[in-house]
RNA sequence: CGGGGUGUAGCGUAGCCCGGUUAUCGCGCCUGCUUUGGGAGCAGGAGGUCGCAGGUUCGAAUCCUGCCACCCCGACCA
């Protein structure tokens, strides 16, 4: 594994940039941190969203959009979240251009057309969709409201990192109403659940389900349910939230229904989402020098055929067999390309799938019509093998699990040897420096203390994780009792 | 907004300190022939406001001033 690849996000970028997603530094420097995703990223991104809107769907859900725009007003009705997100929003204030008399051929905005409200370009959507749901509650019986929107998100960072920080990023984001509080932690806990699994089962990345300390929770929740990923290069990077918002967005804006009882009272909350940083992930967690490792349910092509040929009809007769071949793949749902191009020669044609992730590559020549054979490539071991052409379609078909379960074993296994508890401050921090990934110990519970070991370390408790034994022991920087331990990681 | 760095063809670059022919090389692109089991070879060809604007000079990619953009580190960040 080369240093340059694994060191920081940006290396990452480097390649990959060329290949499936380009951040566009444009002249304008207003939208730079934006990206363009290209056709093949796009796609991987396309089968990530059809694989979690079905667990939504699966899961009660439905489809719904809100307008990116929100009136200020309503923005800044939710205290702490307005404030969470105040410093990084864009704001739209006029809606009108006309010709700049001082400059000929220029525009300029119109200064009469200054709009009478300030619009937010949502960084999140709490305040228009709450502001939406108090006209569709009254009653009992009109919870639960169980709502996901795909949509794209602006927040101004001072600083964009390429997938895992953009100005405008793609999204979900979940809004739930429910009538009482332990159903809305319910389901904060269950779409937190339904992370885990989808980067588990569906992108094979390991992830620790926790919550989220004080400090590190979203702003205007009462509880941040996560999932935490642990990248090669030993930071950690949050990779889904779900969180119990109690009563607080229902009170804000004045959401409340008649009970069973009766009784008037606020509605219960919940919000959850997961974004294209999640593409970030994959790359980081799965990636080698050879480019992308794409687990194969995620691999808009899970199988490439390439032809090795000296003459017009040796192609012609590999071509045949070739078709026959993605005939049967496409039968059992696997997807396939058959390259012929004559542009490229095989070599070329190897390197550019591996750069890709496919997951397996076959070749088939002169020889292989000959032995009725064919060069079998996995592109996670980077091993070949020729495999009788009998054999191909239910050896292809075992091969598209047992490479995904290959990819999720690996990294979990990277993970699990890159948790170490640590019982001093020293070998805190000496870990942190020399072994990095997550360290386990113990802390205090203040925030003061979290900030502390933050301002001195750069680590920050990523979460404290669901299945923490009770243990006591001492705070690793303040000494003082402790009833388990939490996780810390330097994170993006 | 602070600290450091970089702007030369679609991409990556040499030249700059120490000014002097027609601005270097590689990749890619176009044409032709030969090739094809791991990123093809040869021959020919196209492609340049040297980031922008001033200044110094007989002469500026090179020196000076100002500006702009981008990258990295910090501040910021669910």
């Amino acid at each position: 594994m080369s240093k340059n690849l694994t060191s920081r996000a940006e290396d990452y970028s480097k390649w990959y940039n060329e290949l499936v997603i380009k951040a566009d530094l444009a002249e304008n420097s207003a939208v730079r941190g934006c990206m363009v995703i290209k056709p093949y990223g796009y796609a991987i991104w396309e089968k990530m969203q059809a694989e979690l809107d079905r667990m939504f769907k699966e899961t009660g859900h439905q489809n719904a959009y809100f307008p990116i725009f929100i009136p200020k007003s309503l923005f800044e009705a939710e205290e702490k979240n307005a404030e969470g997100f105040a410093k990084e929003c864009a704001i739209v204030t006029h809606y009108r251009l006309q010709n700049d008399p001082d400059r000929p051929g220029k525009l300029r905005v119109d200064p009469e057309a200054k709009l009478e409200e300030e619009l937010i370009v949502r960084p999140t959507s709490e305040a228009i969709i709450w502001n939406t749901y108090k006209g569709w509650i009254q009653s009992y019986r009109d919870l639960p409201i169980l709502i996901n929107q795909w949509a794209n998100v602006v927040r101004w960072e001072m600083r964009t990192r390429l997938f895992l920080r953009t100005a405008e990023f793609l999204w979900q984001e979940g809004h739930t109403a429910h009538e009482t509080k332990a159903e809305a932690i319910a389901e904060a806990i269950q779409m937190n659940e339904v992370y885990a699994e989808f980067a588990e089962n569906f992108m094979a990345i390991p992830v620790i389900k926790g919550v989220k300390t004080e400090s590190e929770r979203f702003a205007g929740a009462l509880e941040t349910y996560c999932i935490e990923a642990l990248m090669q290069d030993g930071k950690a990077l949050q990779a889904g939230t779900s969180h119990f918002l109690g009563q607080n967005f229902a009170k804000a804006f004045d959401v409340k229904f008649n009970t069973k009882e009766g009784q008037l009272d606020y509605v219960w909350a919940t919000s959850w989402g997961v974004s294209t940083r999640l593409v970030g992930a994959l790359i980081m967690t799965h990636s080698d020098d050879k480019g992308l490792v794409l687990p194969p349910n995620l691999a808009p092509i899970q199988v490439v055929i390439v032809p090795i040929y000296k003459t017009d009809e040796q192609l012609e007769e590999i071509s045949i067999l070739a078709k026959n071949l993605l005939q049967q793949f496409k039968r059992l749902g696997i997807s396939c390309k058959y390259d012929d191009r004559t542009s490229q020669r095989p070599g070329a044609k190897f390197a550019q799938y591996e750069l890709q992730g496919v997951p397996l590559r076959i070749a088939i020549g002169p020889k292989d019509l000959e032995n009725k054979t064919v060069e079998l490539a996995r592109r996670d071991t980077l091993t070949k093998e020729n495999i009788a052409l009998d054999n191909l379609v239910p050896v292809v078909k075992n091969l598209m699990t047992e490479i995904q379960d290959a990819l999720f074993e690996k990294a979990l296994n990277f993970r699990n040897t890159h948790i170490t508890e640590v019982h001093t401050f020293d070998e805190f921090k000496h870990i942190l420096e020399n072994k990095t990934g997550f360290v386990s110990a113990h802390w205090d519970g203040t925030p003061e203390t979290e900030q502390t070991i933050k301002e001195l370390t750069k680590a920050t408790i990523r979460c404290i994780p669901f299945d923490t034994k009770n243990e006591a022991g001492n705070c690793i920087y303040s000494g003082k009792p402790s009833s388990k331990r939490v996780l810390f990681a330097k994170a993006y």
